[in-house]
DNA sequence: ACGCAAAATGGTAGCGCTACCATACGCTAG
DNA sequence: CTAGCGTATGGTAGCGCTACCATTTTGCGT
């Protein structure tokens, strides 16, 4: 059945057929995959195999003529190189991890396709270990990570237990922690302050004759740092305390969604009526709170002032348009390569630690 | 200033250094990584490194006390095996190379997350390459993918063009196309049917007295496909061409947002104020069109229906709540990791062609 | 006690590629 | 004409691991 589909599949085909490996049939052991090798090539182009091997990895050192002939005997026998052989002749992947809480999130969207774009120019190709947001498994995916042996890894966050720091360490591959700040990387690292963000938003909302401020926030590491940031800033600015000691705050499971950004503002009401503006810890629950407040008849910003984080595709589309904390994330991703780019090549990194800051984008939902 | 970083953060690591591999000084030629290998490990327990490896690939074929010497001896040297070298000589590399036209479409989420947990259980990594919407540099990514031998290949979509199939056939890996149906695959496939999607959300909002539907969808070449099915249904039950032979439509670059949602909407209701109903080709852009229809004072669903497409997880939470097209992502992703793992593991499949179908989820939008 | 199968372990020879050094061949300078 | 250099190409020897088969050890029935 399987072999009448791939049957199938074949006949539609046109009919250009590549050569059939030479040593396919009369192979002494039982090993091998059957497929044309380098050796193949060269022996069709009528060169060594270190030949062809430089026409793919070092053009320029191959005479014109040799390369033309060499890269025909390639079309001609559809040799696709094993990179699993290369790396480990050359004891260089051309792979990059990236360790990430889920590669769907929307907020690291950007900084992923700006690393994955680079890194595609120069020749790598990253692959993705999600960690998941409580970060449980993320010293055994270092393991499995580092068995690969990457060129590069690239992490969410700075690596806080001391074991996965070792292991990263000992591996000896160059390492960019991103998306926040310590004075102490294991290697470099590009990214912000989470609280920095927290006590500018605080400002800014006390700047807005805000004075009850409220945080929705997802059980994020980061995110909780950006939480603390505001009521330390919100206790500093004399808000914030005037009838509690604490900032009013509802903690949702990781990722925040539309759903945990309505519950979110409903509790807050039922629990601190009087609360004047929100800080959400992503613009999904943002969006969340300004559709409860629209169905509860409560008027955003008038009533209630709300801050997201991430700027997302959506957010100046909103009903308001959305005020939120937007971080350049094409950037950290660009640069994050570039780090390690740099490193593969020799180059020294000027820069190890790089603060990319952040902006709050004003719109109308403040 | 790098090894000054790196000092650093080696100070703060607990003590426990591992072993320095013995080899590391006197190593005859230039090359290696100077990293512990299984020779090293191997000496350290008293076995041969076959048994090593037969620990970590074969645990049940070594004495349980040999076992446990060599863990000791993997523990104290800080082993990490090396998948390169491991892969070229057993031909089986442990990686699934999954195609998507990007990873961070909410759509796909839970088919790639499933898809993930599923080969992570049977020990295999999965690593994504984006072929992006139009598909243009699929047949390089095919090629970069082939060359690291991955045990297996998932494609989001049906393979096209003749020169990817002909690649992918000629690989000898075991392909699984999915999120589409034909009864010619490659080899297997685990997917659904767009045009029957547009057919039965035309006969559902027929059956709901709308008699104007109108599409938004993104450029996508699935999308496009349950617009056609639409379409046709739409012809068939004699609506749709009450005033004009076509159904309107608004093409939004993919991958559709919440603003082309809003834009789409606006343009349609210029061009066609007589719509009573809207098919939008995902959640996101339905969304759109809500808080457009919201902010012109349109009724939803009174004066305009909408459905949606994924049934994201914001859809019930939004105002109304959206009626929308839902498939199971996580079956898609189950069950097309399960077809890889049991052809890898030498049993036959089945069922080399999966419809796992769809329904739609009525909510408040229609 | 012996024979024999099953279980446990090891030796050897690659997997397909590239680093390293050697060689061959022009070409220019003296 | 030859020394000397740079460019183009090749031979050899691994990279670190596992398949394959051989060998040793163990267990058990008779």
């Amino acid at each position: 059945m399987i072999e009448k589909t791939r049957g199938q599949g074949v006949e539609i085909l046109d009919d250009i057929r590549a050569l059939p490996p030479a040593h396919a049939e009369g192979r002494r052991g039982r090993r091998g995959t059957g497929k044309v090798r380098i050796t193949d090539v060269a022996k069709l182009a009528g060169v060594a195999p270190i030949t062809v091997s430089r026409v793919l990895n070092a053009p320029d050192s191959v005479a014109a003529e040799t390369s033309r002939r060499v890269r025909e005997a390639i079309n001609r026998t559809g040799y696709v190189p094993n990179m699993l052989a290369g790396g480990l002749a050359s004891s260089r992947s051309h792979l990059i991890a990236a360790l990430v809480p889920t590669i769907a999130s929307p907020v690291f969207q950007a900084t992923w396709e700006a690393l994955t774009e680079t890194f595609s120019g120069a020749g790598y190709h990253v692959t993705f270990g999600q960690t998941g947001y409580g970060g449980a498994r993320e010293d055994e995916l270092i393991n499995t990570m580092i068995a690969r042996r990457p060129d590069g890894i690239v992490l969410t966050g700075i690596m806080h237990s001391p074991s996965g720091r070792r292991r990263l360490i000992e591996a000896d591959i160059p390492v960019v922690e991103t998306w926040d700040l310590t004075p102490t990387p294991i290697d470099m690292l590009v990214g912000f302050s989470h609280e920095h963000i927290g006590e500018a938003v605080a400002e800014y909302l006390h700047g807005k004759k805000r004075i009850r401020i409220a945080i929705i926030t997802a059980a994020d590491e980061r995110a909780r740092r950006r939480a603390k940031g505001l009521a330390a800033a919100a206790a500093r600015l004399g808000i914030a305390n005037v009838l509690a000691p604490e900032v009013p705050m509802f903690v949702a499971v990781a990722p925040g969604t539309l759903g945990s950004g309505r519950r979110g503002l409903t509790d807050l009401l039922a629990r601190h009526p009087e609360i004047d503006a929100v800080f959400c810890s992503s613009d999904m629950l943002a969006l969340g709170v300004m559709i409860e407040a629209q169905a509860r008849g409560i008027p955003v910003p008038e009533r209630i002032a709300v801050v997201g984080y991430g700027d997302l595709n959506f957010a100046a589309d909103t009903l308001p348009a959305l005020t939120t904390v937007s971080v350049d994330g094409p950037a950290i991703g660009r640069l994050a390569a570039r780090c390690i780019i740099d490193r593969a090549q020799g180059r020294s990194v000027a820069e190890p630690i790089v603060d990319v800051g952040f902006s709050i984008v004003e719109r109308s939902s403040v």
